[in-house]
RNA sequence: GCGGAUGUGGCGUAAUUGGCAGCCGCGCCAGACUUAGGAUCUGGUGCCGUAAGGCGUGGGGGUUCGAGUCCCUUCAUCCGCACCA
């Protein structure tokens, strides 16, 4: 009888569901065991083949820990809120409650047939108002805390109000606003990445390459009244405790780089007042005149101060020389001007107008204005207000005069630019200092005649988009300010620029710039041509910078001579000394922001009174998610909780806060719920917490590094701070399972190929076939009718070029396109991916489907002239009339596996359900064939769950990505069948076979022969050890091995076949409680004990030597292991086949290592 | 650019401390069987060579009696971060 496993599996998952076989213990003297999965979030896609993998390998773990008697704590629990259940109620106006239970239930239907051992007692599920509860009951906890920087953790806001002067004095308001600059949960005028077409902002690791990472929609910067958390207090910490943590490298070091420490100097540059005209070394300040037309200017001028009106000649009485304590000067030339007054130290320009200004408007507007773009402030009186209020003219001047200028001032004095470096040894090499756009003293420092090009600058670089920004790095734009700033140490001016290579958001904002010896600013200075200082000598700084952070310093006063290193700390002294900045650390990590604006998520228990935000008090929790008409935001663009009904207000008075909790909200303490899911008092209680601690074993993918990863970390600290976990991290160990990835095919339509033509014979002219800008083939054009193949993807161009120079196309060939490009089926992507299901799904139909059949077809070829076209497919070549139908041909790559991919491949069966639109495509694709639906067969339905869980273990290392094919799974199904046959093979004199009628009473008593128990003994040695290294593939082999060997032993011995069920039951379960039950069990094979293996029957008596000449092994000698080194080295020598090898020679060493090998040196 | 990882047969992969390179499986080849299958069983299968033998862990170099493994260098691929001062 050979094994079913659908009537076997079957069988078993129900048997465990009704007896709840893997319940956690609450109280138990046993050791305790704590194995998490990531939580999931159960899409509408339902399962694919990759999400098993982590769950397979956890499962294995949880299993083996109890067979080995460990009370194991193996949950599991769905992340239930989310957008695309979201964004489905938008289209379909059904609750996304609904939509979330339908996909829950789908999704555990698939997780129980893969035969998981969850403790389904304790589910939990974020949507679950029972369990977000607590989770708004964390946020206020957070409201309620600031982080002291004098303990080093997280104390009760109350702490911190003795600490805050004139606290008491303060407004509410006010008060409010101030503890909102502490708390750990805060709101806050915030940069967020805005998504429009999502309608909500998102965090910084939604965002790639500057669009969203979910549907790829372009995302902007906005300021926003946001919730955020204070997760940047935390940093240190964060980045401190990774050290002490078994995670894998790779995560470790992602994090690291995401909240990127890095320890500098903050200096402080004093800023010049402008400085002189003369000083600078160009034209006087009292030449403001435009040059071009200064002669006429002259003359006007001249002419007009021996033409006074009276009222002028009245006002210049008063304001001659400094009388009004700054030099004002008459009919001075500015630009293309002359105003009958200015102060060029004040920017002044004082008009007094006749009638005759009246009619002149117009003209007096664009002068004010053209003046006002230089900088200057104009301002005008009448002849009569000079004539009869001359005192009240005069206030106002004065007025004018002390009035700060509209830009350019601040200049000196006590301002300055703080910025941040980690080489404060090149403070030498300073030779500019370049600022983010954005930075608060642009509009001071600038200069009256910068004013206009930096305007348009800054300008320039708002409206740049931050994708632009990040895509266009090689391009180098910039401003002067015109202003200076003072060098610290050599007192030298250094001019002061803008540029958007500093970023505001990092360090001040602010970077003094090093062409010397950072690549930015070499770049931003040989663009602008700006001086290059050479202060660490070693590089050749006329090509590029010498970045190294080594090399003697030159030209550094004090500093020559020294190491870098040792100048680093010479200059921090020299500049703390001086005052000028001191040692500083920055971290690149922002604040989480925290709310979303949109419905699917945990309401966020805040509400408004007197616009002061405050907390629920914990008796009004859950505050549950309101019900609204429609699941978009409203017309004024507030978030969709704003549709709720009037009535759902705080008393029935005050709003609540409108945005939702994002979705790591919940997932950043699921772990701690699972130890008490049920608990209505407290998040978890102390006893649970204390008595399961943190995980042992966390199971997830690598791509929440940045993420889920680091707020969960957050959170557990944040919760150890108030007391309330006793440990600081929530996983003591990691893994990452690697991908399955999918295998996506995609459909081209060759659009238009290249076609040739040879008029002449020209077999020494070489065509070069160019795919994505590489050459891949070289043609011999004569010869074109000899096939090449060129391999295309999905998206590459290929052209064609000649080789050698001066070779006119046309002359030789006749060209219609010099180029080809394969493009996609349609414009839109999606439509290629669902022409490709079609076909797929198709071709799986056929009844003489085999897989290979999809995935091998290659891009092939195709090209075409007069009425012809040749393409090959299937590596046949076709010849056919050129028609005006597309020619489709399809190429597969390997990507992760998604829905919007359409590349996913389920585990059970899946019913393909196209729309009417696709349904219309099928017809024409299949020659007008009616649309029937097709299944897609699953491994689960073709081999089992058993056979499943083995493949993916048996696919290669966990941690390593692989595409999924199923080319190798009748191996680990032919060793199920196997397994069973070694339980129920009655007589082994039978022939393979007749083999299958075999039946009865297969297993015997009798005690076990040395070599079988070697067998079981060895196995059970190998795959503890596996289990524990998490080598999964190779136990799998180790047990392929154990059975082959067992099955030549003919073994049939219940004291070999006992043992090797339990230790095969963590990874083949339904298969292994089968043949317990067959062994005469009646309990469940989980509360079976792990055998250990014994030393004993693995010990050798002898060994056979691998006799090896010069490193290279030419034959073996089988020696008893007593023998010692001296006595083996004589036998070797004595040997016939020693003599023979060493052919005459003497032996000049003999390496004897026992229990190894021999080496003979000749 | 910086950081992390990985390169081994036709394919997925294996190799305790530096000690027989290629375990296990797929595929392929040959044979057996007939129920003609999505079988099963037996044998073979790194490459070159009839063989003896030689060559082989991305390339080059080094340490060593001995290197897939350690060191240096270089190339390729994947992932993460990225004008982060």
């Amino acid at each position: 009888m050979e094994y079913n496993f659908r009537e076997v599996e079957k069988k078993w998952q129900a048997h465990w569901a009704k007896n709840k076989t893997f319940k956690t213990e609450n109280n138990s003297s046993k050791p305790k065991y704590y194995v998490l999965d990531m939580f999931p979030y159960p899409s509408g896609a339902g399962l694919h083949v990759g999400h098993p993998l982590g769950y397979i390998a956890s499962d294995i773990y949880a299993r083996y820990k109890r067979l080995k008697g460990f009370n194991v704590l193996h949950p599991m629990g769905y992340d239930s809120f989310g957008l695309p259940a979201e964004q489905y109620a938008i289209q379909t106006g059904q609750h996304p409650k609904i939509t979330t239970e339908n996909n829950i239930a789908r999704y555990r239907e698939q997780l129980d047939k893969i035969g998981f051992s969850f403790d389904w007692d304790r589910e939990v599920r974020t949507s679950d108002p029972a369990y977000y509860k607590w989770t708004q009951w964390i946020f206020i906890q957070l409201f309620n805390s600031w982080y002291n920087p004098e303990t080093n953790k997280a104390e009760s806001i109350n702490t911190l109000i003795p600490k805050l002067k004139n606290f008491n004095g303060l407004s509410e308001k006010e008060q409010s606003d101030l503890l909102l600059e502490y708390r750990l949960a805060y709101l806050s005028d915030t940069m967020v990445n805005w998504c429009p077409q999502l309608g909500t902002v998102l965090a910084n690791e939604e965002v790639k390459d500057g669009v969203s990472e979910r549907g790829g929609y372009p995302v902007e910067r906005k300021l926003m009244k946001q919730w955020s958390l204070r997760i940047t207090a935390y940093a240190e910490r964060l980045l401190n405790d990774l050290d002490n943590i078994d995670w894998t490298e790779s995560i470790k070091e992602a994090q690291r780089n995401w909240i990127g420490k890095s320890e500098g100097t903050s200096i402080r540059f004093s800023l010049t007042p402008n400085p002189s005209p003369r000083e600078r070394g160009t034209e006087p300040g009292y030449h403001t005149a435009n040059k071009k037309i200064w002669e006429r200017l002259k003359e006007n001028s001249r002419e007009n101060r021996n033409n006074q009106t009276e009222a002028e000649e009245l006002l210049w009485e008063k304001v001659r020389g400094s009388k009004l304590g700054f030099k004002i000067r008459r009919q001075h030339a500015i630009d293309q001007f002359i105003s009958d007054f200015v102060c060029l130290e004040r920017k002044l320009i004082i008009e007094v107008d006749g009638e005759i200004h009246n009619f002149q408007q117009e003209y007096d507007e664009g002068r004010t204005y053209r003046l006002e773009e230089i900088g200057y402030n104009v301002i005008r009186f009448t002849n009569d207000s000079v004539k009869n209020k001359i005192d009240w003219v005069c206030s106002e001047i004065v007025k004018a005069l002390q009035a700060p200028l509209s830009f350019g001032e601040g200049v000196g004095g006590e301002a300055f630019i703080e910025v941040f470096t980690t080489r404060p040894d090149t403070i030498f090499g300073v030779s500019f200092v370049t600022l983010a756009p954005e930075h608060e003293l642009v509009e001071k420092i600038t200069t009256p005649e910068q004013k206009k090009v930096v305007n348009e600058y800054v300008t320039f670089a708002k409206n740049r988009s931050e994708r632009e920004r990040q895509a266009d790095v090689k391009k180098i734009t910039g401003v002067f300010t015109g202003a200076y700033a003072v060098h610290p140490f050599t007192g030298k001016q250094i001019p002061i620029w803008l540029g958007d290579y500093v970023l505001a958001g990092y360090g001040t904002g602010a970077v003094m710039a090093v062409p010397g010896h950072d690549s930015r600013d070499y770049t931003f200075a040989k663009h602008f041509d700006l001086p290059i200082i050479e202060v660490v000598a070693g590089g050749d700084l006329s090509k590029e910078s010498h970045d190294a952070k080594e090399g003697k310093l030159i030209n550094s006063d004090f500093l020559n001579g020294l190491e870098v290193k040792e100048a680093v700390k010479r200059a921090i002294e020299a500049i703390e000394e001086k005052n000028l900045g001191k040692g500083k650390t920055n971290f690149r990590l922002r604040d989480a922001i925290f709310g979303r604006q949109r419905y699917w998520g945990e309401p966020i228990p805040v509400y408004y009174k007197d616009g002061i935000p405050k907390v629920l008090d914990e008796k009004e929790l859950p505050l549950v998610l309101p019900e609204v008409d429609k699941y978009l935001p409203t017309e004024t663009g507030e978030p969709p909780l704003a549709r709720a009904a009037s009535s759902w207000k705080k008393d029935g008075k005050y709003e609540y806060e409108h945005s939702t909790m994002p979705g790591w909200a919940g997932s950043s303490w699921y772990y701690l719920r699972y130890m008490d899911a049920h608990n209505d008092n407290t998040f978890a209680s102390k006893e649970a917490v204390n008595y399961w601690q943190n995980v042992d074993l966390y199971m997830g993918g690598s791509e929440h590094a940045t993420g889920h990863l680091l707020y969960v970390r957050f959170w557990t600290k944040f919760l150890n701070d108030l007391g309330l976990v006793p440990f600081i991290e929530p996983a003591k160990k990691l893994i990452n399972q690697g991908m399955i990835q999918g295998v996506s095919k995609f459909v081209m339509e060759v659009r238009v190929q290249a076609t040739f033509k040879s008029l002449y014979d020209q077999n020494d002219k070489i065509l070069n076939v160019i795919k994505d800008g590489k050459v891949v083939l070289e043609l011999n054009v004569g010869k074109l009718d000899t096939w090449h193949h060129v391999f295309c993807n999905y998206g590459s161009s290929l052209t064609f070029q000649f080789k050698s120079e001066g070779f006119t196309l046309p002359t030789v060939f006749a060209v219609t396109h010099a180029s080809a490009q394969f493009t996609a089926a349609t414009s839109i992507e999606s439509k290629v991916y669902s022409y490709h299901t079609l076909l797929d799904g198709w071709l799986r139909a056929q009844p003489s489907y085999r897989p290979i059949v999809i995935t091998e077809i290659p891009f092939e070829a195709y090209w075409h002239y007069e009425n012809k076209c040749w393409y090959y497919f299937n590596g046949i070549k076709v010849e056919d009339e050129l028609q005006d139908k597309p020619l489709w041909v399809v190429n597969s790559e390997v990507e992760k596996m998604s829905k919007s991919k359409l590349n996913v491949v389920s585990p059970d069966d899946n019913p393909f359900h196209l729309d009417n639109r696709e349904q219309q495509d099928y017809k024409y694709y299949f020659s007008n064939e009616e649309y029937k639906p097709f299944i897609i067969k699953g491994i689960l339905e073709d081999y089992g769950a058993d056979a499943l869980r083995l493949y993916e273990m048996f696919l290669g290392p966990l941690e390593l990505s692989k595409p999924w094919n199923t080319n190798g799974i009748s191996g680990v199904s032919n060793f199920i069948r196997k397994l069973w046959r070694l339980y129920h093979c009655a007589d082994w004199n039978v022939t393979p076979l007749l083999w299958r009628g075999a039946g009865g009473e297969a297993i015997s008593s009798e005690p076990a022969t040395k070599p079988e128990l070697k067998v079981l003994h060895k196995t059970i040695k190998k795959i503890v050890g596996d289990i524990e290294n998490f080598s999964f593939n190779t136990s799998i082999s180790n047990f392929m091995i154990c059975v082959n060997e067992l099955t030549e032993l003919k073994c049939n011995k219940r004291e070999i076949l006992e043992p090797l069920a339990i230790i095969i039951a963590p990874y083949a379960p339904h298969i292994a409680e089968e043949l317990w039950e067959k062994l005469g069990h009646k309990e469940s094979v989980t509360y079976a004990t792990f055998p250990i293996h014994k030393e004993e029957y693995l010990v050798e008596s002898a060994f056979n030597y691998p006799i090896s000449f010069n490193g290279k092994t030419r034959f073996f000698q089988e020696y008893d292991l007593s023998l010692s080194k001296e006595d083996i080295e004589k036998e070797v020598l004595g040997l016939e086949q020693t003599q023979k090898y060493l052919e005459g020679k003497t032996p000049k060493k003999i390496i004897v290592v026992h229990n190894k090998i021999v080496n003979i040196v000749v």
